[in-house]
DNA sequence: ATTATATTGTTGCAATTGCAACAAATTAAA
DNA sequence: TTTAATTTGTTGCAATTGCAACAATATAAT
């Protein structure tokens, strides 16, 4: 969902402007808004596509998430609140700066405000369902249930026995929480044993 | 924060007559919401408490999250279009029901519902935060590093060294997602090391 | 107050996992 | 195209964990 379903572009600019957005533009690779951290904000991701990641004390880096054009993130929405955490860059990315307590505080009545929340809040909630289904899988007790449990998130998803991993097996790792090589071992049982088939970034399900 | 903030009890009840809202009460221990599972919904905490329980196909029984007056829940925002899920109510407990698309999907321009609209995003940022909480510790490779990283959010929390359990410990555990029996042993070794206290259902950080 | 139910504590043991340390293969950079 | 960097595959081994099966407490119900 477009964060600005249903409000023309003039609206829109209008909009951007009340609420003191700022656009910012990064190549690829980039860490960002390190400067911003003390501030309560959302952010929109106009195209590209972002990672959070988490680096804790020891060195284990873990993929928060993974977002692209229309998602939405921010202090609130993704604890980054915490300095473990970083804002990579995949791509070439173009993002917009909400100032949290401006979006709420305000009191504008006017018809495209009111649409904007109402978009921002359908976006909140189709996201909490990405992070329910990440607590599903973590929740998972052995390593070969929690593949299964993200196949099975990914298959029902897009309807298809097809699954193409987003991101490389090291990423899928962290993903999951779980130590790469034992991912690597389990995979390899799974093949075995008939369950699921692997070219490349392509895994099928048999079953 | 309190769904129907700045909103008048005139308005309060011309909103949820217009979103054709129903209100329920349960008493204590009952399962709920069986019959509505197939649409989909919101559901808002007026006062009691509920939790939302897992229980997958080996028995394995989770607490996904313990929800009081003022919180919302709903198919989208609790996974509860699978129907693994229970919501269970812990006291008595009365609710408000929305249809999801009847929120969304009306075209009220008044005051009061934009302002309800507002709310509800409030909300929903804000119980975001608890999910990043559960993905924070289920993320941790050892249960000595749940525990301790749970502790560190409820302590951080309440700003306070002195933690009450809201629940069991064998309700902690399935919180956790890890065997009971293994987390009283690693609890007793936390204990043994000096790192904690337990008195019942106070643990206090000795660090 | 007695009984029934639920929670907590304990422990041996097998299974699972993380870790370390590589080699092989793939991808990116110079 | 050669070199560098990253990702993937593999395996032995030690550490951690889940499981099972109880006993001991504590809590709730009659």
């Amino acid at each position: 969902m477009n964060p600005f379903y249903n409000i023309n572009s003039d609206y829109k600019s209008k909009l951007l402007k009340e609420l003191e957005a700022q656009t910012y533009e990064f190549s690829k690779n980039e860490e960002i808004l390190k400067k911003i951290k003390n501030r309560n904000y959302i952010g929109i991701i106009l195209n590209g596509t972002i990672q959070i990641i988490k680096t804790d004390y020891n060195g284990n880096r873990t993929i928060i998430e993974e977002l692209i054009e229309n998602d939405i993130f921010g202090t609130k929405i993704s604890s980054l609140s915490n300095n473990e955490y970083t804002i990579t860059t995949k791509d070439k990315t173009k993002i917009i700066i909400i100032d949290y307590e401006q979006l709420i505080k305000v009191n504008n009545q006017s018809t495209y405000y009111n649409q904007f929340i109402k978009n921002l809040l359908e976006i909140i909630i189709n996201s909490v369902n990405d992070k329910n289904d990440r607590i599903e899988i973590l929740t998972k007790k052995t390593i070969r249930n929690k593949l299964l449990e993200y196949f099975r998130i990914i298959s029902t998803k897009n309807k298809s026995k097809n699954i193409y991993l987003p991101f490389t097996f090291t990423d899928l790792a962290d993903y999951l929480a779980i130590d790469r090589s034992a991912m690597t071992r389990e995979l390899k049982y799974l093949k075995e044993e008939g369950f699921i088939e692997i070219k490349n970034k392509r895994i099928t399900l048999l079953y």
